[in-house]
DNA sequence: CACATCCATGGCAACATGGCCATGGAGGCA
DNA sequence: TGCCTCCATGGCCATGTTGCCATGGATGTG
């Protein structure tokens, strides 16, 4: 295995930073329904709107959604599909955690 | 769908979060090949060792890497699978991303 | 035009993160 | 015991992130 250059892994890592904010995980699992505008998205984040769009733009900028003007409305929508596999996943390992916790607390 | 809660997406956020810096995924790389101690991952990613100790800190804390003891040495290796498919997926995302750029230079 | 709504941006304060250095514990060896 | 290596932790500083407020541009309506 030839050795990757770092560059690859500052661009994953940009990927992985946009998806590390719960804010931003809520929109992108309401985004995987269908599209919604950012109003409809402050609502159900529930904080200013500034902050909602902000988060919508680190989405954007690592490419995860798209953004569609309509009017005075803008719709973001999902741009990638692979992702539900990929929390399933993480869900795993959150499920295997738990239950190692909860082996040392039987044994203490 | 029924709305999750946000406790869910916190938990994930660690996850993603734990996987946002270029040296960690520069680790997990190289645990996916075998398990390494932390002198050899030192080495690898070139930072102070201290540092690395601390990436490994998050990596372990967030479930994705174990630790296992032998003599003076501990050893990390993977302990999520899946995260091939991930960046299999990631890196669509980011060839996507170039196209729409040299789209944009085309066109300008 | 006047006025409303929808959205993005700049500014700012609070907090989190990442790097190094220095230190110290744990284990192997003579 | 004394000394070495391997590793984790605390301290510290620089930087990045996140939230709000305030503002302003763009667009639709009367």
């Amino acid at each position: 295995m030839k050795p990757k250059p770092r560059q690859l892994y500052e661009a994953r890592a940009k990927v992985a930073k946009a998806l590390a904010h719960p804010s931003r995980l809520l929109i992108l699992d309401a985004l995987a329904e269908k599209e919604m505008c950012v109003c409809d998205l402050t609502d159900l984040v529930g904080a200013d709107q500034s902050t909602v769009s902000k988060h919508l733009a680190v989405l954007k900028n690592a490419g995860i959604v798209a953004d569609r003007k309509e009017g005075v409305m803008i719709f973001y929508s999902l741009k990638v599909a692979c992702l539900r596999g990929f929390w399933s996943c993480v869900e795993g390992v959150l499920k295997q955690n738990l239950k190692e916790q909860q082996a040392v607390m039987r044994s203490s």
